[in-house]
DNA sequence: TAGTGGTCTAGACCACCAC
DNA sequence: TGGTGGTCTAGACCACTAC
């Protein structure tokens, strides 16, 4: 104790044990992201390691994409940024060539459930909070999620007045429940659509399904989230990118 | 001229330097995955900067893969790792459970062609060697692809023997061209299976589709090969990381 | 035991940005 | 102009590996 480094392992390098207590501070909003952190000079001098130390602790957050360097100007907090990725799935543009309008979503269903094995499986409980979403695009439904969320994690979530609710619930995880997504693994399958979701997407039953898995993961890398997001598999296209 | 560092923008920083001086090398081959590269300590003597920058680019290296450090043993050239990436596309295991056998290639096609449309717009080119594939796992055909790859990187790629394809065409590029498949991007979609297809994949012609688009890029970032590959929908998975 | 990468320090000067 | 990150140096000691 009295390192200034909080409940870290003090057998980690400097330089990790640094990286985990400022991944800690940016995961309570202690930094938000219009302000800059301490300078590198500072977080130097208050924890008592050189400023080489800092700059690996800073760079490994940065390669995480948490932190966003500006010359000049000082280090940002970085917005997360989910915003993009869950309409990766569809055409950006119409048929005729002419941009989409923003994706909106309609929540159907709160309340809180046991589990179903895949989600248990992957969230290693059963005690969860399930949704129920419509995404679309022009008023014209494109994908029916199921999402399932620990209560451990968001407890209060199914009482949340509706008006708290964007299109987009990676950020409302964060802000109300401190929980950051940092990273997802999807599985991409095939189906045929049942009678349920095929009127909620206007399509016909037995038409064909694009399915998409996703657990999603925290900072720490525990799952905090799995979905099964179903849509046409006419115009589905699902883009990644390996390395 | 002069500097040890070839040609290379002066105008970089040095670090950034010696990392495309040291990505040349290894495309050339010059060091191989079982010898260890020059120590940090020979590096930083032999380009004239201080061991710190030399960890700086090969720390870049490390990241993008291409490197891998042992400690007490030395740097090493890592060997291209897409080896297991192809066949993720489908279940590794039979429906009883019973792990697959290895997966096998057949080459139907090899030529110089005209691109189509779609490789010639992905490649920069229209000047191309045609390849066409059948996958399988345990004699039962899964996949079937087509791939074009640029004439001017693969002089020669039709006249190979036979005896030098293997099941995997990433590694052949690197030995027999120095091209080193660095990252891809996929985009998979879903169709159903035109007659000449579904004959080779042994389905019903409309029987439906899993089609993945590929294009390959390699450690400059230049597109390198683009491939369609097709299988039955059925039991098809598709796994992907994003961050 | 010698050599390697892993960590860390305490400075230096530069490029960029906001005031 | 002052403060920020960006680059770079020249060391130090430690942990690990191979011989």
């Amino acid at each position: 104790m009295g390192d200034g480094f909080g409940a870290t392992d003090v057998r980690l390098p400097a330089y990790a044990r640094l990286r985990d207590t400022l991944t800690a501070r940016i995961a309570q909003g202690q930094w938000t992201p219009d302000q800059p952190i301490p300078s590198e000079a500072r977080l130097a001098r208050d924890f008592d390691v050189s400023v080489g130390t800092v700059r690996k602790a800073v760079d490994g957050l940065v390669g995480e994409g948490l932190l966003e360097r500006r010359q000049g100007s000082g280090t940002f907090v970085r917005a997360p940024s989910f915003n993009a990725t869950l309409f990766r799935f569809f055409p950006m543009r119409e048929s005729d060539g002419s941009p989409l309008s923003i994706p909106s979503s309609q929540m159907l269903l709160r309340a809180v459930v046991t589990a179903p094995a895949e989600p248990a499986e992957a969230l290693g409980t059963d005690d969860v909070i399930k949704i129920i979403r419509m995404r679309s695009l022009s008023e014209h439904p494109v994908l029916f999620e199921e999402i399932y969320i620990p209560t451990s994690r968001f407890s209060g979530f199914e009482t949340l007045p509706d008006t708290a609710f964007g299109p987009l619930l990676y950020p409302l995880y964060f802000e109300h429940f401190g929980v950051l997504v940092k990273r997802a693994t999807d599985e991409v399958s095939f189906a045929t659509a049942s009678d349920r979701i095929a009127e909620r997407l206007r399509i016909q039953p037995n038409d064909p399904l694009a399915v998409i898995r996703r657990t999603a993961f925290d900072i720490e890398d525990k799952p905090v989230e799995w979905r099964i997001a179903s849509g046409s598999a006419h115009g589905f296209r699902y883009r990644s990118e390996i390395h």
